[in-house]
DNA sequence: AAAAAAT
């Protein structure tokens, strides 16, 4: 097997990489290095997780050790799609260049640009960017990119997502025709194949397999989730995170994502209250706490990441136990990365997903994607030591008719039984990944936070009943980015949301009655696929009355 | 429909 040793790399970049602990080079850097050491164009199609930062930075640098420096031009640039990238192949860059005389700027948005300016007139080698600073500070005047020998194009489909795309265009043209192209994408849209064909020379085309998507080291499930009413589908979706949290007993740290910026802030703090150790992350939040949170996660002083897309993509997270998706995502796509956030470098990962009734097409849609069924999960089980005697077994169910309720005892004590033994299911489920999870020590010198993994299961286990009592509206922090109204607009809608947040839910087993059936409350006929068990119900739980399904399946079809 | 990124 390749060796880095084998690569004929600059004696001081092999040194950095085996200082760093590393030997033996992942698949894309053992097929990117070469052709770009020879000075060809790469073209990798590779996800995060696979080593691909490195890929570039190595070739780089032994490239840039090599050449000289003319009159304080950058010879090289990196581009990146967010600034926590982009901050991430700066630090990668000072790994492996620690032992050259190289010097690198960093230049993104949301910091001061005095810095940045500062470094530019004093010349560096290699520039960092996010496209919108890098154009900003050209349109300043502040920077030539006529001496870009190496051009750098990391994550190019999130570009493509994101609306960068012209960007891109428009810096490659500030650049020498002759400069060498290390391009990289997780996947080839046309329009990513269009820049390929138009910016890149005959590049090298190294493709590695793609990480999660099958991932078998990756359990993944889906909580099919129903508000008991509607008003209460806020409260009472967080009131189901924490037990997932509560239920999953080879939790070490997770990132939860959200959708929505507004949901990742009224989370976090939901979380907060329930006594956990979460922070949130999201674009609004100013970048000196965003950089905060992320370090302090990978320190394993956070142990929750409540995110948005931000973190979905890109960002190396070492050791992650558990992805769980609030939300669904939209984007069939953004649930790979998501979920690739965990069994990274072939350890155990865990992730269980949150979906309501709106959200089933999006469901059957990730599932076409990843072409396989992710196995549903009982959502309702209330873990027995949190369940007050008072509550019976149904209280975070739908609803079940009135007429049903009121008067039989047997079907309720049924549905309790029926409880108990999905805590059984789950319960044994969930050991599984122990063994495997702790057999393959890591080689890499990365803290493991499971200091913070016992916080986490110490941390009081949140009365399963009570929503965060007075859960104020987080102000979304969004000053001083130009977004005064909407962020305050943002504020204004969380407000309601957060404090309408019934108080401990007393009467939550009061059942709605069956008159005012929601609508919404589609049955579950859908979405179930083919593995999927017949609705031969009991009329509890969160099962829907057969009677039900079909009188709605019939208005459907009508 | 939302998030990200330049201000």
């Amino acid at each position: 097997m390749t060796q880095f040793s084998d690569l004929n790399l600059d004696p001081k970049v092999l040194k950095a990489i085996l200082e760093a602990g590393y030997e033996t080079p992942t698949p894309i850097q053992a097929g990117a290095i070469p052709p770009a050491l020879e000075g060809r164009d790469v073209l990798g199609i590779a996800q995060t997780g696979t080593g691909k930062t490195a890929s570039f930075t190595l070739p780089m640098i032994h490239m840039l050790g090599r050449g000289r420096a003319r009159a304080r031009m950058p010879r090289s640039l990196v581009l990146a799609p967010t600034r926590e990238l982009a901050a991430q192949v700066a630090a990668n860059f000072d790994t492996y260049a620690k032992h050259t005389k190289l010097t690198k700027a960093l230049l993104i948005g949301g910091v001061s640009f005095k810095e940045q300016d500062a470094l530019i007139d004093k010349g560096v080698d290699v520039l960092i960017a996010t496209p919108g600073r890098l154009l900003d500070h050209f349109e300043r005047g502040k920077l030539l990119l006529t001496g870009v020998q190496v051009m750098v194009v990391d994550e190019a489909d999130r570009m493509l997502d994101m609306g960068f795309i012209p960007d891109i265009e428009r810096i490659f043209s500030l650049t020498p025709f002759t400069r060498q192209t290390l391009f990289f994408s997780a996947t080839m849209a046309p329009e990513i194949e269009r820049i390929t064909n138009t910016f890149l020379s005959n590049p090298a085309r190294i493709e590695v397999a793609r990480a999660a998507t099958t991932g078998e080291n990756i359990k993944q499930g889906v909580i099919m989730f129903k508000p008991s009413r509607k008003d209460r589908e806020g409260s009472e979706k967080r009131a189901l995170l924490r037990r997932v949290i509560e239920g999953e007993t080879e939790l070490t740290n997770a990132i939860i994502f959200c959708n929505r910026k507004m949901d990742v802030d009224v989370v976090a703090k939901s979380l907060k209250k329930a006594g956990l150790n979460a922070e949130p992350i999201h674009g609004d939040l100013d970048q000196a706490q965003r950089t905060r949170t992320l370090d302090g996660f990978r320190e394993g002083r956070v142990t929750f990441l409540v995110a948005s897309d931000v973190a979905a993509r890109g960002l190396d997270i070492p050791a992650v136990s558990h992805v769980i998706n609030y939300d669904v995502p939209s984007h069939a796509e953004d649930y790979v990365h998501r979920i690739g956030r965990t069994g990274r470098a072939g350890r155990k990962g865990t992730t269980v997903m949150i979906c309501a009734a709106k959200d089933e097409k999006n469901l059957a849609a990730i599932e076409s994607l990843v072409q396989s069924e992710i196995p549903r999960l009982e959502g309702s089980a209330q873990p027995a030591e949190t369940a007050p005697a008072a509550e019976p077994a149904h209280a975070d169910a739908a609803p079940a008719p009135a007429a049903e309720q009121a008067e039989d005892k047997p079907k309720r004590s049924r549905t309790r039984r029926r409880t108990r033994s999905t805590e059984a299911e789950t319960a044994e489920a969930a050991p599984q990944t122990a063994p495997e999870a702790q057999a393959q020590p890591e080689p890499a010198k990365q803290a493991e936070p499971e200091p913070a993994a016992e916080a986490t299961a110490k941390a009081e286990p949140a009365p399963a009943q009570a929503e965060e009592p007075a859960a104020e509206p987080r102000k979304p922090a969004s000053r001083g980015r130009g977004r005064g109204s909407r962020g305050q607009k943002a504020q204004e809608t969380a407000a309601p949301a957060a404090e309408e947040a019934p108080a401990p839910e007393a009467p939550a087993a009061a059942p709605a009655p069956a008159a005012t059936q929601d609508p919404e409350d589609k049955p579950r006929q859908r979405g179930r696929g083919k593995g999927g068990r017949e609705p031969s119900v009991v009329g509890l739980g969160e099962d829907v009355p057969s009677f039900i399904a079909l009188s709605f399946a019939e208005r459907r079809a009508s």
